[in-house]
DNA sequence: TGATCAATATTGATTTGTCAAGTATTGTGT
DNA sequence: ACACAATACTTGACAAATCAATATTGATCA
């Protein structure tokens, strides 16, 4: 040990460890739960959930990728396996013939309610089983300014 | 929107859904550059630094998958990267035969302290830039209280 | 002493995502 | 009208990690 690597990290580096800790088992629990119950990915799950948030229930690929936080090639490739599993449809755009519209249809609806439910579940019980109320806000708001730098728009044209 | 999936989410949901973004977002953008100035992933990185970290700069295999996060598979073949890039080397345990120790190398060494200075730099200003020192501390308690369920050991023979 | 079970590590097949390049369409400036 | 850039999406090649199955070694106990 006659380096000079601290061996007590900074403040920031450890709550950057414990962060990516956090992330890899939380989300590798939850995860697995949504893919063993519902056969769906996460980010198969949040793809449902924003078509399903937004009217007509169809989105660009470049909104989408926007949303999920994946490249396009990622997105055409999700895209893929939903509309293999007839989840979710192609439909073309009048106005731009660039563009393919990703429709929720009514079974990527039903799954996606089917689904929602046992995930916010989980989440909730992960949170919940540590944080009270208050520690929660906190814990949301802090979040949110770490993540808050070229965010804001939520415009779905 | 006649769908019963609430467009307003309970706020463990919004927090759950912070944390993704946030880790997508940041790990990319800090992953990004250790690879590209230091050829070296995040879970390198963390492998290394574990190592490094140790009396004997070696670990089993076993070990690492506990801290890292990751399956015996994905160690494995971490480790042959960083194997074939001289970074560490493979050692009998004389106790245990079916054990294969990792070993930091001076040049595993050496790589780690340069990455580490451009990583931690990077960590500390994603938050620093954003929080104070309070709620920086806060934020790793919260963080740690939500990690903590199975942890806690640091023995490692 | 053996039989049996647990622990350590690796391998093949697959999944999920990236990057770089390519196609098709639209917008812009002269 | 035409060239040229920008946008939307897809594809091929690859990277990183998973799971299931396997080999090897160690531990337990009748």
């Amino acid at each position: 040990m006659t380096s000079s690597i601290p061996t007590q990290p900074s403040s920031t580096l450890a709550a950057w460890v414990g962060l990516l800790r956090l992330h890899a088992g939380a989300t590798r629990q939850i995860s697995a739960e949504l893919v063993g119950e519902h056969g769906l990915t996460l980010n198969d799950f949040e793809v449902l959930l924003h078509l399903s948030r937004v009217d007509g229930g169809r989105l660009r690929r470049v909104d989408l990728v926007e949303r999920v936080l994946l490249t396009p090639s990622g997105i055409t490739r999700l895209l893929d396996g939903l509309e293999a599993a007839g989840l979710v449809e192609r439909a073309e755009c009048p106005f731009d013939r660039r563009v393919v519209w990703a429709v929720l249809t009514a079974a990527g609806r039903e799954r996606l309610e089917g689904a929602s439910k046992s995930h916010a579940a989980s989440v909730s019980a992960l949170f919940e089983a540590r944080l009270d109320e208050r520690e929660l806000g906190e814990l949301a708001s802090l979040l949110e300014r770490l993540n808050g730098a070229g965010d804001g728009e939520d415009c779905t044209d």
